[in-house]
DNA sequence: GGAAAAATCCCCCGAACAAGGGATTGATTA
DNA sequence: TAATCAATCCCTTGTTCGGGGGATTTTTCC
């Protein structure tokens, strides 16, 4: 059989290089590219044609979930592996919403890698063990929406306790439009008060 | 001038192959030992004698603050650099309290990780960049401020979304009292609206 | 080019919040 | 015992927020 060819992507050049060296490794392997972000990404994804693709799942600007969606929508076959330490487990379950096959920590072993990779590329399903506990967690999952970069943009302010006026001052809009996004934010993350926005939008990761 | 004999201690498999692809690109260092965990690091430095150990902070059963505070008691003049990944640096002032000499991301470039283990080797301080800079996040620490047990379960009632009118019910007091409550926090957290009081309580761990 | 999604802007209304000022009671403790 | 602190309650004023409608213009993607 031929070799699995791998696409890396991952902010931290410290998982790329540990990647890099773990998957040179494996002789099923055949590492076709390293990316440092999703835009990058992209750009290797359509120049390489590689089987499978693990992606960190928090980067800056574009994260893996949204990388993940972008990557399926243009090649329903390339394979996804997401990648992420222990604290963010609550966004799996929207990778495998957005097409993932598998999932990794990134304290993983080699062994546990290889198995990541042949698993996906045979169209099963791997997930990394260790997932089962904590309740909270689970509980989270399935509920962070997808939010576009505007709204990212304004719940971040939000969150640094700009008022709407500041908040369209700051973006050159109209405080209209921040009400608008504001809502829009209220509805996706089904909360009705700043309060349980916040919370939950800090309990994601995303402030 | 001789090469720095350098140790590394982490349990995540990757972040060991991505230092000893990263460290065996400078010169000046000379990687002497990888362990991943404590006890395992101990040994590797009583045999290598190393110069400087880069240990991450979080690690199963013994910690990298305690593996700090026992490589420093029996070899004081081992400088120690801590590694972490973003959201734990609450812990740096217990590494540096510890004897800690450096502190470096997980997202450090070679470059920094090289001016890391030469600046501590050389007896300086060495802090990864992103903290300078985000001293506001520096202040947070260690300054949580004192609440009171009302205010603390005012607090957790105002992350869940419930308005004062709401957490007045529940508690079986005034609207006016949890209104109180709720001015005395702003007041204490030194923000002025709900957003930014419940980002510093989640931040800090408190909801 | 055309559909869909995102971003923008507008209005009303009532509820909730923020900021300022107070006051009283009871428990702790110096 | 005096002082402090926590917890309670009260009032006013102005601003912001939340919920409910809309509408238009860019982008984006097929």
């Amino acid at each position: 059989m031929d070799s699995v060819k791998v696409l890396v992507v991952d902010d931290h050049p410290m998982v790329l290089e540990g990647m890099q060296a773990m998957l040179s490794q494996i002789d099923s392997v055949w590492l076709v590219g390293l990316a440092s972000n999703a835009y990058h990404a992209m750009e290797l994804v359509k120049a390489d044609t590689p089987h499978v693709v693990i992606t960190d799942i928090s980067m800056p600007e574009v994260s893996g979930i949204e990388l993940a969606a972008k990557i399926k929508a243009a090649y329903p076959t390339i394979k996804i592996i997401a990648m992420s330490t222990f604290n963010e487990r609550s966004l799996i379950s929207q990778m495998v919403q957005q097409g993932a096959s598998g999932y990794l920590l990134k304290s993983a072993s080699q062994e546990e890698i290889e198995e990541a990779i042949l698993s996906v590329n045979a169209n099963k399903l791997y997930m990394s063990l260790d997932l089962a506990l904590n309740k909270k967690e689970q509980d989270d999952m399935g509920k962070a929406p997808m939010l576009t970069s505007r709204e990212k943009e304004v719940l971040t302010l939000i969150a640094e306790g700009f008022t709407n006026p500041q908040i369209a001052n700051k973006l050159f809009v109209s405080p209209y439009t921040v009400d608008s996004h504001r809502k829009n934010l209220l509805t996706k993350f089904n909360v009705n008060n700043t309060a349980g926005l916040i919370k939950l939008a800090a309990r994601l990761g995303l402030v």
